[in-house]
DNA sequence: TATGAATGAGTCTTCATTCAT
DNA sequence: CATGAATGAAGACTCATTCAT
């Protein structure tokens, strides 16, 4: 169970290796990544690098796949979690904007696979599907249970996740204030009145 | 007035070229992208670019500028055009889906800058928020004039931006059928149900 | 059917990478010869080397295939032409130490490559093979003839080629004087008191 | 006089690298020889072989060393031994075939460096010389006893070690079949018929 | 003006060698 | 002694840019 010095080193170099390569991708994209630059943000040589990473193609998809992977698994823990819609909605919004506050690197690479994702259907993909389809299907329950107005669930989970994206790109160029509970309040909001059923007369 | 034969023949390089970089650098980006499949694409040699850009940088930004400053003036003609405030959002949402589809290759490009834009505060980051400012501003009136909830006019407009561009995506990505009318229909329905006061009891 | 300027330029060019690799290559061998040293030794920069062949391995070969098939043509052409055996293994000889003399470096590649050529059969193998084979059919028919003694063919042929081959190799180390028409004539004379038959008693 | 335990195991473990060397550098040359590749044949660290040699080179050279020695040796013991020219002809013969059959590899090696010790005049090149002088010595002896035919001792000796050297390249090709002993016979037998005086008529 | 051959700076990748454990 | 992680010099290859024709 214990982990051996060495391990513990090794873990520590692979994700120091893993934050620089976050760093310099998002700065730069796949293709104007260097990797020295990337070995001297994370303080080694570039030598290593190869001890870790069989090459560049595998550092940046590694660095994809595990902060993808922990975007995916956060917002479906919290979503699932929430008991009604509109906590589900709040949470989405929430824990994605906390996620881009938190990582702000990560957020510019996944922008700039939006596309890519688009064209190859990788795995990748559906890590970005899944959890807007989780929304999706609470949204097409409380259609279903006369909770919300009819509103085709997919489009609508989809836009939730557009604005949601839109509002962390807008935080990460600081041209928006407040905290990420205000902003998601508001977002839950403006998407909860074109939800919700008009008032009896 | 009457242009010469050189000039004929310079226009028609020069847009030729902007064409083949447009669909290079949407394909691989801008660090990716290779100037010897430009000017293969655009049936020119290599050399030849040079007299037409000052280098790759250049291109790029001409690629920008261009699609940029139409994408621009159409949108403002059209939300200007527009008489309500339903109709302006309709009608916003409508010219992007149409460019979206018209010039796939150019808003993928604007994808993968949107973060850069962000940063360095160029002269595109005014162009891309001016249409949206248009709409902020009236939506600002529309509630002043209590058609509307209250609600902040900026985000609103930007939130219609991001669904908006979100909404292009899937359709780049064949994830979307439908008409783009039907899709502009969609979209300004969903964002005046969150606009709209409810009706009094 | 005249060459254009510039295909004579091109074919200069290739000649002359030809020949620095063919040096660097004898030097260093395949995995030792250095690419920028190839293309300072023929005059030219380091990227032009790729106009002219698609990387290390092809510009390897491509030294070896021309320089085989000039080899084998030669040898194959003065064999052949020769009426009597005896003259047909002179020629022999004779044709590969001209060889040895003239392109020292080739013969070393060549000799590199003996062993591989055994492994993966290839191409190159049969070139190295067929001129012994005619020897070695001319030699068949002499035994059949009752001119020379019952020997076995090949044998003896691929005999005559190791002996060549050694004295090439002395040759280039410096260690053997004469002019290579004595050093033909008397690898010449050897095989033949080797194959001779006994004059009756 | 008696080893130590340490002993042992060091003179076990210098063998083990040098046998992983042989096969290693036989498959890709000294500079395509990869040093993890020999650690790992050997079953040890790659650090552990800078205890046994100082780098790269002094490993190749350690390996060319004990097995030029070896062979030297043992052709020097039984040409020696042998008592007529004949017998010493078949005894250089028939143990360079045995050696080729069983250590393949460092034939491939040999094979390489045969012109590199042309060029360095090294010990390698008087351990290559020495037996096949030894030879030459009997030959000349021969003919200054009027047993064969006036020939050039030195250049038939090498002519000995060639066609001695061609047939072990072609076993390892797998192109000959046959015992060593019956290859040696012939060999010795084609050079016997080119020694020996004509009967007197 | 148009061309495309030539250039060489910039990158990725490999691997001999070192050294802390 | 033994290990193997770390290093960085060296080398293959790419591609933006220049320039003679």
């Amino acid at each position: 169970m214990k982990k051996t010095k060495q391990e513990i080193v090794a873990d520590y170099r692979r994700s120091a290796i893993l934050d620089a390569a976050r760093t310099v991708f998002a700065r730069r994209g796949f293709a104007g990544g260097i990797l020295d630059e990337i070995a001297q943000e994370a303080g080694i040589a570039k030598g290593t690098l190869y001890l870790y990473f069989k090459g560049k193609e595998e550092l940046y998809k590694a660095v994809l796949d595990h902060d993808m992977r922990t975007l995916r698994q956060s917002t479906l823990n919290r979503v699932d979690a929430a008991a009604t819609l509109r906590e589900k909605i709040a949470a989405f919004t929430l824990v994605r904007l906390q996620n881009g506050d938190a990582r702000r690197e990560f957020f510019r690479i996944m922008d700039q696979e939006q596309q890519n994702l688009t064209m190859t259907r990788t795995q990748y993909s559906d890590w970005v599907r899944e959890p807007v389809e989780h929304l999706a299907a609470a949204i097409a329950e409380a259609v279903s249970r006369g909770e919300i107005r009819d509103v085709p669930a997919e489009k609508v989970a989809w836009n939730i996740a557009d604005i949601t994206r839109g509002a962390i790109q807008r935080r990460l160029m600081g041209r928006s204030s407040g905290t990420v509970e205000e902003e998601s309040d508001y977002l839950t909001g403006f998407v909860w009145a074109a939800l919700e059923k008009s008032p009896a007369p």
